[in-house]
DNA sequence: TGGTTGATATCGCAA
DNA sequence: TTGCGATGTCAACCA
């Protein structure tokens, strides 16, 4: 890994294009191909380009630019250096991958588990479950034999989640008898829930849940 | 900005959980609070501390320890550092601000001063309208007095942008009459056009212009 | 490789 | 602060 503490300017082109002139930064090149430049605010590089980019240097008009190259889409990024106050080649050793918990996936683990935490009697019967235009996140059973479409969400479900339930909702509608959506969640904004109600469909407040830890009030540890 | 090269255990709390072993990464902690663990791979941090944060030092077990905390949502992260490779001070000027273009935004530019980009007689009312569930891209009407809604998307469409147009075309169709939907893009992917099609949605095939670049082809410059 | 969706998304803007 | 949507989103996963 090569971290570079520079004065310099910033040259984008690709998808977008964009200008940054001079100032302060770090730049950070990963054996990976990653090329990232970041101002002193922001979690975000003010550019970037992403794994599987080519870096190179070169010198013009006595300036040393770094220089990387991405096939597919076609896009280049070039750094003017003006000023190096600091550079260091980093061999990174790194055996550890990220143990992550409280996703969206557990979240379904935990209802496949416990399908009561949706309602007595719902039965899962598929997970990601592809349908005319897109992919359920879980499809299951009522007590009634009616098909239940879950729409997960590990934070609060916004306009976008409702749509997208209501999309896999008329997929199968079409096709099948009566469909239910529900939108499961720790919460709903003002809109959603307006748009929820209006389209019929329905909400359970769950929380995902987080390895390690135990639940707290109505939502029961597993087990 | 502070960038630390270093061995070191990350543990992480907030609205998800996390732990990463021993190993070596780049830590960097810039004056607004943000703060970030890379990792020798992929353009984003393993770890990190957004905008606002509040870090500290402590020592533990004779450890030093990188302490990163955030009010709501209430989030800690801890950087257990075990060996430092180096550790860098970094005063950074920076007045310059990233100038981008090719945005969504000039799309709408572009189309407001070109309306017959969409086709002859579109007239362009509004911009971020809201509507009943949400914000509308551009709002006009065609040649007969239809209301038109334009989605606009600076890149390939997806269903995801199908479903959100077709949500302000409901939202609109139930007071007005006729309301046309017209997804404005440079592409669909497969499952987009199906839907769109289903739904009796629309598309014009608009890419997204760079300032200072002349286009080719059946869009001509603005000038 | 394209399609689809999640993310500790982040970020900016407006009410 | 909440809501809403864009992002050069990135990244994972699957057909």
């Amino acid at each position: 890994m090569l971290v570079v503490l520079a004065r310099c300017r910033v040259h984008y082109d690709g998808r977008a294009k964009s200008e940054l002139g001079s100032g302060d930064r770090i730049i950070m090149v990963k054996p990976d191909g990653s090329f990232l430049v970041h101002q002193s605010k922001k979690r975000e590089p003010v550019n970037w380009q992403p794994p599987g980019s080519f870096v190179s240097v070169e010198e013009r008009n006595g300036k040393v630019i770094l220089r990387s190259v991405r096939r597919k889409p076609k896009e280049t990024l070039e750094v003017e250096l003006e000023e190096i106050y600091l550079a260091s080649l980093f061999r990174a050793e790194d055996y550890e991958e990220l143990d992550l918990t409280g996703s969206e996936a557990e979240m379904a683990e935990m209802i496949f588990k416990n399908p009561e935490l949706i309602e007595p009697g719902f039965r899962p019967l598929f997970r990601e479950k592809p349908v005319g235009s897109g992919i359920v996140d879980i499809l299951g059973k009522d007590n009634r034999g009616n098909l239940v479409i879950l729409e997960l969400k590990r934070r609060k479900a916004d306009l976008h989640a409702v749509s997208q339930l209501k999309r896999y909702v008329e997929a199968l509608g079409g096709e099948h008898g009566n469909v239910r959506g529900i939108l499961v969640a720790p919460g709903l904004t003002s809109g959603a829930r307006r748009l929820l109600e209006k389209e019929g469909l329905e909400f359970r407040k769950v929380q995902p849940p987080k390895r390690g830890e135990f639940k707290r009030g109505k939502q029961k540890t597993l087990f």
